[in-house]
DNA sequence: ATCAAGTGCAACCCAGAGGTTGCGCATATG
DNA sequence: CATATGCGCAACCTCTGGGTTGCACTTGAT
């Protein structure tokens, strides 16, 4: 079950993909589609300003970070949106930024103390 | 005291800046820095190897992000990695991760009683 | 059987990012 | 004063990324 992604190894991959405003608004677009079904790459172009093409590179660099999970139904395939991704990554940089001031506070208390 | 960085405005600024495997080993090397005092863009291209100018580009990067912190002391310019940055950036991943997520569980439960 | 819709693949274009070298300027230090 | 250290700016190179167009293939609809 330890799939690879965004909640696996490296997160550089995963950054690299929500460093892009086009790809925000596909992830967006994404999670507000009421169908639950998913969207197509189609469907997705007709409601962004840029080609299909375009949109199914996305996708992939998306998909590729774990960040959005695919299911081919027939001759469409339907992209959805994962929010738990997103939340893992989001957890792991927390706790980064964490460990980063506790140590920076660790070392102000010992800086401290020699004075 | 709302600057503008990580914890403001469009989060894409800071994804792209945490996209780059070097400006990790930059971000990290600060980190570990036992200093507190900071390290200068010269010290930083000691232990790494690129060029000096490599560095400065990507402490500016850095630094209009919000994830970096930049104090000049005389002739020169000592950078502290903002932990808090990144935890902010964290906590916004999460709440939107956790938004999708909650809409989507959501529109299943009102397609169930559809059924 | 024909036609439309949806996809995938490939070539191509262009702007921007990461990196380098080279220079000039400011600031400590002998 | 002379010298070494640190920095900033600018030009340049190369490669990747976002985007486009064009074409061929599959699958559903008529």
């Amino acid at each position: 079950m330890v799939s690879p992604g965004a909640s696996a190894g490296s997160p550089v991959a995963a950054f690299a993909a929500l460093a892009d405003e086009t790809r925000w608004t596909v992830l967006e677009t994404l999670a507000q589609d009421d169908g639950a079904t998913g969207l197509t790459a189609s469907a997705l172009a007709d409601r962004l300003p840029v080609t299909r093409q375009a949109i199914a590179k996305h996708l992939a660099v998306l998909e590729t970070a774990g960040l959005v999970e695919s299911q081919t139904v027939g001759r469409e395939r339907r992209y959805r949106a994962l929010g738990a991704a997103l939340t893992a990554l989001g957890r792991r940089l927390e706790r980064i930024g964490d460990a980063w001031e506790t140590r920076l506070a660790r070392i102000a208390r010992i800086a401290e103390t020699l004075t």
